[in-house]
DNA sequence: CACGGAAGCG
DNA sequence: CGCTTCCGTG
């Protein structure tokens, strides 16, 4: 199986590049991508899920997959935002099948409106024959967050030390808003080479894991990082929890700053002016 | 309902 | 390029 996602890991002799989460490259796309500069299907429907926007579309059973509860009324939603007057479910869900070549989503074959983002898929964890995971203060560094309420757009970085140490560059910065729902702002906020070694390009080992709640923040279950995760509202089994208030970055400020050790969890602060441009690709 | 080709649009 | 519109097929 192959897939399109891209990692700095891949050329590194490193044995940890299993532990790396990895997203396919549309999750690292702005919602607003400056030449469209319209706002995208899946977005829209993150941002609609991550509202909790009931009855029209909701999170499924499974991790990433999502109902559409009313899909005229979703469909009706759509249409408002794009301007088309005319939208109904039948074109929505062709822009929607449009997505599964592009490995964005695919289907939940059998249940009715279903269908699942693709988070999951690419994520390489709990494969046998790896070798076991090392201590978890050689893997994690948590970078970022402006100490200050005033300071320049917030950064939250998760990335691999050594993707640190050989490329400090190479880390695209990712400013959340505040209102940013959880699963479009963890992928884009997770470690992402602004140079992609294209030689390379198709020797990473991928492996298509079955899907593992919470997989891609196995991290985040670090007892070190729990401050961060329940700041982030986000629940030991991956998903976010139900977090009326949004983002309240004072108080993930305040879980990060206070209270956990500064050996565990490496703090930088970093100007997101020049390089905003964080997940965008070539 | 779900799929995907084809053409068109901004 | 990311849909929108339309439509034939199963």
């Amino acid at each position: 199986m192959q897939c399109s996602c891209s990692s700095s890991v891949g050329h590194l002799s490193s044995p940890y590049w299993s532990r790396t989460v990895l997203f396919p490259d549309w999750a690292y796309k702005p919602a607003w991508s400056p030449g469209s500069r319209q706002v995208q299907l899946w977005h829209f429907l993150l941002e609609l899920l991550a509202r909790g926007e009931g009855g029209a579309i909701g999170w499924g059973g499974e991790w990433g997959e999502f109902v559409i509860r009313d899909p005229e009324r979703l469909a009706r939603l759509w249409g408002e935002r794009k301007g088309k007057p005319h939208m109904n479910y039948d074109k929505l869900s062709r822009a929607l099948r449009y997505y599964y070549n592009k490995r964005i989503l695919h289907k939940t074959k059998g249940k009715r409106f279903t269908y699942k983002f693709n988070f999951s898929k690419l994520i390489m964890v709990n494969y046998p024959g790896l070798p076991p995971p090392p201590p978890a203060h050689q893997v994690i560094s948590i970078a970022a967050l402006s100490p200050s309420p005033s300071s320049p757009p917030t950064v939250v970085r998760l990335c691999v030390e050594e993707q640190v140490r050989e490329h400090p560059s190479a880390i695209p910065l990712c400013a959340p808003v505040q209102s940013a729902p959880h699963p479009f702002w963890l992928p884009c906020c997770l470690p992402k080479p602004l140079t992609t070694p294209r030689a390379l390009h198709g020797q990473i080992p991928f492996i298509s894991a079955p899907a593992c709640p919470g997989a891609n923040l196995r991290e985040l279950r670090e007892p070190s990082l729990q401050p961060l995760a329940s700041a982030l509202h986000v629940s030991t089994n991956g998903w976010p929890l139900k977090s009326p208030a949004g983002w309240d970055l004072n108080h993930i400020r305040r879980s990060l700053f206070g209270g956990v050790k500064q050996t565990e969890i490496r703090v930088e602060q970093r100007r997101a002016g020049s390089d905003a441009q964080m997940g965008e690709r070539e």
